[in-house]
RNA sequence: UGCCUGAUGGUGUAACGGUAGCACAACUGUUUUUGGUGCAGUUUGUCUUGGUUCGAAUCCAGGUCAGGCAACCA
């Protein structure tokens, strides 16, 4: 049975170039800007334009397009090249925008002399009254018909210092009518006093992307030049500037971005979440950013796995974030080790038991016949999980109440004699039996249980704290919702437990290791637990049935 | 009332004139020392109106709806 995999439309564009012969290989890019974080948004483009180089032979630049300098920094850059590779993906060059300034200013050079570019001395509001509207042509200004010697001699002063911030721009002379208002002579060059991240203050005249983002694909022999649908007014632009100053022929295409329920993609959103400590920090475990996904747990697999699912198409869409939790439980389910940690407990004392303790072995991973065991200590007093117990118990429920039996993980099978409640009414003390020869691995007692519960032996029992996530917004589609976004922020999204007991094996586990942490979840140490005091973060629950039946 | 995109189950995504498939979600059943996992199964779809054709999700025409475009942002 052979599995036809079908190919995107990109893939089909490509497939088709390279059949041709127009181009012996092929090289993407992926070109963020360093104002912000990366989140998942995001890796759905790193993936789409390294994975296009990796099945169809070829590279991906990381392409830094850092042309205002205002809203950038370093930090963004280092933070981006990081979570790139944490993704799992290599560059064949880091290149900057900026590395290309004056390359780029050259360019302007040619397209004046051409009589394709001329200084504007017009303010932002009068610039925009004379674009017109989608429906009224633009109208000219006295600007527009300067002589290429004045033009040249204007830019060169304008690239000199010579003028305030604002007091002129190059512009492309293009159609002033055009119903596309992105050819309606697009801005080049503005002037801006700004400490750049790299250049310093070399320049006071940047580039706009219009004239920065093509440009800069045809240096570096971009063949397939990938964006989200908001570019697509831009092409002719794209293809007029390349057209214009004679570059390599890079191609544009464009994608639907990623959108997801429950939680927004904006980067003017995220950060306005951080800096209004909604969260945290940008790598805050409930942000889609992929540095708070890698904090949570999430594992670049899983990540990738997600991309590769969604697929990439051009209409909008709104992904369930169910699929991408899907993903992440479908590779840790394989890949982390099985530990017990009860959250909320009560204690259940196992009256017929006298050896005062022993050590019991439970599976690593049950999916991985090479895991191995591990050693677990059980005694007289255990903790169990307060809702593994129920005094008055429903038909279906298959854990402990009077005279109810259960199988305790890895251990023996226990009958319930009694139980003990304080003066508020809450169960404190369960009191039970076991069987001795029920043990695990050598049961011999016949005995047949539905329930089968995790346990930790109170005496060797070590407090971890449990940070609980849950989804950041309360609605599925956060930014079509009705008013401020910020009014749907779900004020349950992180509970911080202080009350679990962990088996003593966590202890020795490396800080990296994935866990699940029985019938609770999936866990990963955070970057704030130490070997005083273990912090674990829920990178997401297991699937479950029971508490979907008892909503009913 | 301009230009540009797009429209297939609840959500995504295939089918490139010839059986509307796959995944997630939802729901059954089954297995299970995790109410997890696995396995088996069920439910749900081509925006609309015409046209071309033996045959249309696919081609053509009109309509409807949704999104984008008028930053010295990218």
């Amino acid at each position: 049975m052979s599995e036809e995999k079908s190919l995107n439309f990109i893939e089909e564009i490509i497939a088709k170039d390279l059949a041709e012969g127009k181009h012996a290989s092929i090289l993407t890019r992926f070109p963020p800007e360093p104002n912000g974080y990366l989140h998942i948004g995001h890796a759905k483009s790193i993936c789409l334009n390294f994975g296009l180089a990796n099945t169809f032979g070829g590279g991906t630049n990381l392409r830094f397009d850092d042309t205002n300098p205002v809203t950038e920094d370093t930090e963004y850059v280092e933070s981006i090249k990081a979570d790139v590779q944490w993704l799992g993906f290599n560059w064949v060059k880091e290149c900057y925008a900026s590395d290309y300034f004056d390359q780029l200013y050259s360019f302007a050079i040619q397209l004046i002399e051409k009589g394709l570019a001329y200084v504007d001395d017009s303010n932002a509001e009068e610039i925009a009254a004379q674009k017109g509207t989608p429906t009224v042509p633009g109208t000219g200004n006295a600007f527009r018909d300067r002589s290429i010697a004045e033009n040249l001699e204007l830019f060169t002063a304008m690239k000199e210092g010579k003028y305030e911030d604002g007091a002129k721009v190059l512009r492309a002379k293009i159609d002033l009518s055009s119903p596309n208002m992105h050819m309606r002579d697009p801005l080049l060059y503005r002037i801006k006093r700004a400490h750049h991240h790299r250049t310093g203050d070399a320049w006071c005249i940047y580039p706009m992307y219009d004239f920065a983002h093509g440009q800069s694909d045809a240096i570096e022999n971009i063949t397939h030049s990938i964006c989200t649908l908001e570019f697509i007014p831009h092409r002719p632009l794209y293809e007029w500037g390349i057209e214009q100053l004679q570059l390599f022929p890079s191609k544009q295409y464009e994608f639907a971005r990623l959108n997801m329920t429950y939680t927004v993609m904006s980067k003017r959103k995220l950060l306005q979440l951080v800096n209004e400590a909604h969260v945290s920090s940008w790598d805050d475990p409930r942000m889609p950013t992929i540095s708070g996904m890698r904090r949570r747990g999430y594992t670049p697999e899983s990540i990738r796995d997600f991309c590769e699912r969604i697929g990439i198409a051009k209409r909008e869409n709104i992904i369930d974030f169910s699929l991408l939790e899907f993903c992440v439980r479908e590779h840790l389910n394989k890949i982390a080790q099985r530990r017990m940690v009860v959250t909320d407990p009560i204690k259940l004392v196992i009256t017929n038991y006298d050896k005062g303790s022993e050590i019991l072995h439970s599976e690593n991973n049950p999916e991985d016949p090479n895991g191995g065991v591990r050693e677990v200590p059980f005694s007289k007093e255990l903790w169990i999980q307060k809702d593994d117990f129920m005094e008055e118990p429903t038909k279906k429920y298959f854990r402990l109440g009077p005279g109810l039996m259960v199988r305790l993980k890895s251990a023996y099978i226990i009958k319930c004699d009694s139980f003990e409640k304080d003066a508020a009414g809450n169960i404190t003390t369960v009191h039970a039996s076991y069987f001795p020869e029920s043990k695990s691995g050598s049961d011999t007692s016949g005995l047949h249980v539905k329930g089968t519960l995790h346990w930790v032996s109170a005496a060797h029992a070590i407090p971890v704290v449990l940070n609980e996530y849950d989804r950041l917004f309360s609605v599925e589609d956060v930014a079509n919702a009705e008013g401020d976004f910020k009014d749907y922020i779900n004020p349950h999204s992180l509970t911080t437990i202080t009350t679990a007991w962990a088996e003593p094996a966590l202890e020795n586990d490396p800080k990296q290791a994935r866990f699940q942490f029985l019938r609770k979840g999936y866990f990963y140490q955070d970057v704030t637990s130490t070997s005083n005091q273990l912090v674990f973060n829920r990178t997401v629950t297991l699937k479950d049935t029971w508490a979907k039946e008892q909503k009913k």
